[in-house]
DNA sequence: TTCATAAGATACCAGTTAGTATGTTTGTGC
DNA sequence: GCACAAACATACTAACTGGTATCTTATGAA
């Protein structure tokens, strides 16, 4: 990767990194380009903007890691409701790429601008979309194999799913990682009451 | 009440509405004085800066209303696992207070100001677990009249209701009113395997 | 060496922000 | 009708916002 290709890059991280702890809005390009070596006019020579930036973050950094850490552990061959439940608890238990009082910075962006901006509201839509599809097979595939009840609704169990998991990062926020173990044991007995 | 106070209160719902709409962070003072017949001395003679009004528009304002429409309908008489689904289906139906573009009043404060305000986090907690109380409160009542199974735990339960809640508010910003309908069906079907 | 372009630095702008300083009106007891 | 404080209104500031215009340096082909 060239030098032009690292510097981009760079802002990109640095920018999630602030936002995951600020938000979008309240992330400005001079608190970016502040805490690294990098100045304005390299910032607006790689982005015509601040939401080019934002929503260039989410293509190419959000979604390749999101893709890694949400459907990643989906694809792995035991118990499909095993399965599901260790990539939620994977998610919640990991306090490298997230924390608790900062929530899942997914769901805070569309939280803070699906409202506000059609792009951004795409982007997101995407996104999350995917990973209830991968859900979705993943129950299909337990249907097959005769571990998920067969009048199960995957669409909707991949929703509710999803929208736990949304809510219970938003939960963490004011109750704390105690809110996340007293979810999981919850989302387990969910979980088990499809089969 | 005298002139003063209705001032005050006028302040706090045109900013509450504002709010609900930009979020906290994004909504000025200048724009709130702006929409109303209020100038910015009468702004500063009724709070000493935003973070008061925040937390008075929190107090006065979103924890009366969301006492009367979060736990006002948890009071009825009939089977509890009917009056949560009843409660939640009221919520997400409500066009008046609630837009399924916007979310939650409350969620949205919790995503974007638990994790920058000390202040915040505290009267959010306290609106939420006020609203979780009531649930298990119902649930309990349920295990005494034997609708809702004994071993039931209401606390997980009461989590997994109002995250679930949390995160179809999120989840129908980037889907529509669709999300809620479809969530709905997966929630009775939650609540009826807890009988 | 020349020179064109990519990549980045510096300085600045116009608009917006929360907050303040200082004024004016309005009500109320006497 | 006077005193005085509560309840506002007006005008301002200092800091910050996204964005631009202009300058400088590195790189690589001819």
């Amino acid at each position: 990767m060239n030098k032009a290709a690292l510097t981009r890059q760079a802002i990109l991280r640095k920018s999630f990194e602030i936002i995951y702890r600020k938000g979008y809005q309240s992330t400005s390009i001079d608190e970016i380009i502040a805490t690294m070596q990098v100045t304005k006019g390299a910032f607006f020579y790689h982005f015509k903007n601040k939401e080019e930036m934002g929503l260039s973050l989410i293509k190419e950094v959000m979604l390749p890691n999101m893709h890694a850490i949400f459907i990643e552990p989906l694809t792995a061959t035991a118990d499909p409701l095993s399965v599901i439940y260790e990539m939620i608890n994977g998610l919640l238990s990991d306090i490298i790429f997230f924390d608790v009082r900062y929530g899942c910075p997914a769901m805070n962006l569309v939280e803070e601008m699906a409202p506000i901006s059609e792009s951004f509201c795409e982007q997101l839509n995407f996104l999350v979309k995917e990973w209830q599809i991968a859900i979705e097979n993943c129950l299909e595939e337990g249907k097959k194999t005769g571990v998920v009840n067969l009048d199960t609704h995957v669409k909707q169990v991949a929703l509710f799913i999803t929208s736990g998991y949304a809510g219970i990062r938003n939960a963490g926020k004011i109750f704390g990682i105690e809110a996340y173990t007293c979810y999981l044991k919850e989302l387990k007995r969910y979980l088990d009451q499809l089969r």
